[in-house]
DNA sequence: TTCTCAGTAAGTGTCGACAATATAGTAATT
DNA sequence: AATTACTATATTGTCGACACTTACTGAGAA
C-alpha cells in the first residue's frame, strides 16, 4: 500500500517500485519542490536505466507531481500557497459532487463501515486529544471513504489518483496539522448523516463547507503571517 | 493545433505527432474503442521504434484514453452509457465550479470575447439552422473558454487535457448532435451575463443545470431506445 | 471428453548506445 | 563593457536488442 492511497495497485514492474519511491520522496520533500530531475543522475543512484526511469517519470507526470518539457527535462512541481488553493477550488467541487454521489450509491455496508470508522476516530481524538492523528491520517482516510462510495470511477481516479498525491505533498511540506480538528471531526459526522439519510444535496453542501471551510481557514494563516 | 483543444501546445517531439494522430484515431473511432494495442504492430505501422510508441501510449493513458496493465498490454478505453453518464457528473461539478471561478477572474477583455463568439455563433445559427455547426464547435468553444477564464491551471488541467479528448470521443461515436442546440444557445446568454455580472453563484448554478439537462437529455434519449 | 501440464510463440519490460537538441562557457567583435 | 557567434558539453529523444512474463497449443492422463 503506498501512503495508503486506496487506488494503488501492487507494483509489479521495477518502474512501478522507483515511481512509488519518488513518489514517497516527492511528497515529503526528500526530491525538493521545484528542482530540476537529471535523468542519468536518478537512473544511476536507483541502480536501472533510463528507460524505466523515464517510465516512472511518466506516471510522476501524470500524477501533476512533475512537469516536463520537450529537449528541456522534468521539474518537481513548485508548492505555492496559489497552487494550493487552486486545489481546495477543485476538491471543494469534485468531492462535494462525490458527496453527492455517494449518498445516492453507497451500499448500506459502506455507511455502517464509515460510521464505525468515525467512532474510532471519536475515541482515537478523546484518547490523545486527536489533532496529529485525526488530521494526519483519519481525516485522509474518511475523505477517500466517501470518494470511492460515489462509485464514480472518473472521479475516483481524478481525485484518488492524481489530486490526493498533491494534497499530501502540501500538507507534508507546508506541515498543516490545523487546529481544525475538533471542528472538522463534528463535520465529519453531519456529512455521514446526510449520506446515511440519502441526502445527496445536503451531503454535497456540507462537504463543500467542509473543504472551503479547510481552505478559509489556510487564507486566515497566510493572512496573519504577513 | 490538436483538436481545436486551446491546451495542447505544439508538437516538437515524434512521440507528440504520433500522440496526435493516435488521438485523432481514437476520438473518430479509427482505432476502435475497446480494442487491444499491438505495440509492434502499431510501431511498424507508424514507422518508429517501440520507445517511441511507448511514450506516445503514455499520454494517452494520461488522457484516459487507453488503460495499460502490467505484463499485459494497452486497450482503448470502451465507451459505454455508464461511462458517459460519470463523465457529465464529473463535468457538472467541475464546469460548475470553473464557472463560478470564472465570474471571479475573467477579465474585461475575456468577458467581450465570449459575447462576440456568442454573437457569431447566433448568426451562424440563424444561417444554417445551426444544429451541426453549433453542436460541433460552438458548444466546445463555449465551454473551453470559461474553463480557461477560470484562471485555475488545476481545473483547466483536467477538463481541458483529460476530460475533454473523453467528450469528443464519445460525441464522436455516439454520433451526438442533439436537438437541445436552440435552447443550448439560450443557456449559454444567460451563463455569460452571470459571468459578466461577477455573479458567481449564479453563473455555476446555470453551467450545472446546463449540463445536466445534456445528461437528462441523454438519459431520455437512451431510455426511449429501450 | 475433459483436465492438466509442458513447450512454444508472441508481447511487454528493461537495457545500453547513438542521434538530436539545448545549455554554458569562451572568444571575438562593436 | 556589452553583445554576439561559436564551440564544447551535457541532457534528452530515439533506436534496436535482449530478458522476462503471459497466453496459446497440443500431448498425455484421468
Amino acid at each position: 500500500m503506498a501512503l495508503n492511497n486506496p487506488t494503488t495497485q501492487a507494483a509489479v514492474t521495477t518502474a512501478d517500485k522507483v515511481f512509488e519511491q519518488m513518489l514517497h520522496a516527492i511528497v515529503d520533500g526528500t526530491i525538493k519542490s521545484g528542482s530540476k530531475i537529471s535523468e542519468p543522475e536518478l537512473a544511476k543512484s536507483y541502480q536501472i536505466s533510463r528507460s524505466t526511469l523515464r517510465e516512472a517519470l511518466n506516471r510522476l507526470e501524470k500524477c501533476h507531481l512533475i512537469e516536463r518539457k520537450a529537449n528541456v527535462g522534468s521539474r518537481v512541481v513548485e508548492c505555492s500557497i496559489a497552487g494550493l488553493l487552486e486545489i481546495y477550488v477543485v476538491r471543494e467541487a469534485l468531492e462535494g459532487m462525490a458527496c453527492r454521489q455517494a449518498a445516492i450509491n453507497m451500499t448500506e455496508d459502506e455507511i455502517i463501515e464509515m460510521k464505525v470508522m468515525l467512532k474510532q476516530h471519536a475515541s482515537a481524538k478523546a484518547l490523545r486529544d486527536g489533532i496529529a492523528y485525526y488530521q494526519e491520517e483519519g481525516d485522509l482516510d474518511f475523505h477517500y471513504k466517501v470518494i470511492l462510495g460515489s462509485h464514480n470511477q472518473q472521479l475516483i481516479n481524478i481525485l484518488c489518483g492524481q489530486l490526493y498525491h498533491l494534497v499530501r505533498m502540501y500538507r507534508c511540506q507546508f506541515g498543516m496539522n490545523s487546529p481544525r480538528a475538533t471542528k472538522a471531526f463534528d463535520e465529519h459526522s453531519r456529512i455521514i448523516e446526510a449520506i446515511a439519510d440519502r441526502d445527496g444535496e445536503l451531503a454535497e453542501m456540507l462537504m463543500r463547507r467542509h473543504i472551503a471551510a479547510s481552505r478559509k481557514n489556510i487564507e486566515n494563516k497566510i493572512a496573519q503571517q504577513q
